[in-house]
DNA sequence: CCAGGCGACTGGTCAGACCAGTTGATCGAC
DNA sequence: GTCGATCAACTGGTCTGACCAGTCGCCTGG
């Protein structure tokens, strides 16, 4: 402690704003604000270079930043410049991946937390669904089950879409985005386990009850019956996972079970 | 449909890879692999220049990415090189954060989602929770009690921890992170909104119920009912966030409430 | 002993060059 | 005329070399 302490007025320590961050925070404002729709491209980096007064080092620096986030994409040798993506969910699971990796969450808390988001994807659907939804949703579930035991990629194909189209029948984007991101997020890290599964020759059963999983899931939602169908959801997640992780984590997910 | 198909093997589509790419990845895998600890610095630009046997301008791209995730951190004039982060969840916050601005997702949205993340983060702490994370709720609740009609950021800021902790005693990392960067989200998003309600002179009343929500819930954690807690949850958020907006949102809020 | 200055670094930026790829117009063969 | 090869004018990706303003460690003069 100083004898003498100034009198404290709010300054905020002044932190230098890169050249490069101005760039990119100028681009991401415009794209977010609509005025650079998805689909539409960005002048040439020669040409911004002129535009915003400053090196191509620096303009390239920040287009890579843009398309860090998945906000742009450059394609060498375009006429066109780059192209504005738009508002992206891939960012999100690859920043939830990231997490999933390292140590601050465990394979065991993705799933939890997938039965967290899935479950209540489920309550939501239940009220919101539409004829259009339930369709499809028998659709994949029927696909599912002809992809048993003879085409187990699909099978995980449709079993995706079942899930991605249940979120979006929830009504909020949000909760659909973040389920997907983790539920890639989960494919991604457990494949192997899967894959080992496979070899030692139970995977047709897996298959066979996950499809029996998602009829009485549907039942539910066909029944508007948000609770049940949350429940099932929460349980067919448990069961599929389970048999693959140490006890331990075991007992964590069963606390997620209610 | 060409008359004579080759047969397909499964040849992948190679898509170029660029230099900074695969500098970034090696970097980040790295990391992410924990052989690169938080705290640990990066060589110099012009040493990754000679290691990796690339431009500097290359080498400057990656680390821009690595940066713009949130990995990395650079100074000018740092003799000792980019300081290694780690993961961190500011990323997830971000990418939140652009998807709540976005058109992707709305408000209610915003806040139905927290209603949820919120409300399992109020079951998995009622089982989980321990005498230490009580301590600090009730701690918090108090605080909170001063500083109805004295100190509403002190308030806000109170609750937001309250919230945090309850997220971290819910035993899940990613469900506390994402809880938190809803929460700042929504906090960013209707900032405005909450001020103007406090010019209209309302700003202790629902700072009163907010304490009274939040013991209630409290009180529900103490008994270990999950259930009761997560309900108690998500009726205070609505009855909260319900009045700032309009009657067709509102509706869709109500339809979280379970 | 300490203050101040002097390098030797750092990252941030710029300018200019080259390469490989894409595109579209041009031009020649049919 | 149409079609296909050619070519020039772009694009983004990369490299080089330079300069600036910071930061740090050392070293020297007091």
């Amino acid at each position: 402690m100083s004898a003498e302490s100034p009198v404290r007025i709010g300054f905020q320590p002044v932190r230098p704003v890169r050249a490069y961050q101005r760039v990119a925070e100028q681009i991401e404002e415009r794209i977010l604000a609509g005025e650079l729709p998805p689909g539409s491209r960005l002048p040439a980096e020669r040409e911004l270079v002129r535009q915003f007064d400053v090196g191509r080092s620096t303009i390239r620096e920040a287009l890579r930043v843009l398309q860090s986030s998945g906000l742009i994409r450059s394609r060498p040798g375009d006429p066109l410049g780059a192209e504005v993506l738009g508002v992206s969910p891939d960012t999100l699971s690859h920043a939830l991946g990231r997490l999933a990796r390292s140590h601050l969450s465990s394979l065991a808390e993705l799933i939890q937390f997938r039965m967290v988001l899935d479950a209540e994807s489920y309550r939501l659907a239940a009220r919101l669904h539409t004829e259009e939804d339930l369709r499809r949703l028998t659709e994949l579930a029927d696909r599912m089950g002809e992809c048993v035991s003879c085409d187990p990629h699909a099978f995980s194909e449709a079993d995706a879409q079942f899930h991605r189209v249940v979120a979006e029948a929830s009504g909020n984007a949000l909760l659909a985005l973040c389920a997907r991101a983790v539920h890639d997020a989960v494919v991604d890290a457990i494949e192997g386990e899967l894959v080992r599964a496979e070899r030692d020759g139970d995977a047709g059963e897996w298959m066979r009850r996950s499809v029996v999983h998602h009829r009485e899931i549907l039942a539910a939602l066909r029944a508007s019956d948000g609770g049940r169908a949350a429940r099932l959801g929460r349980e067919a997640l448990f069961e599929h996972y389970a048999p693959h992780l140490p006890e331990r984590d075991r007992e964590r997910l069963r606390a997620a079970l209610d």
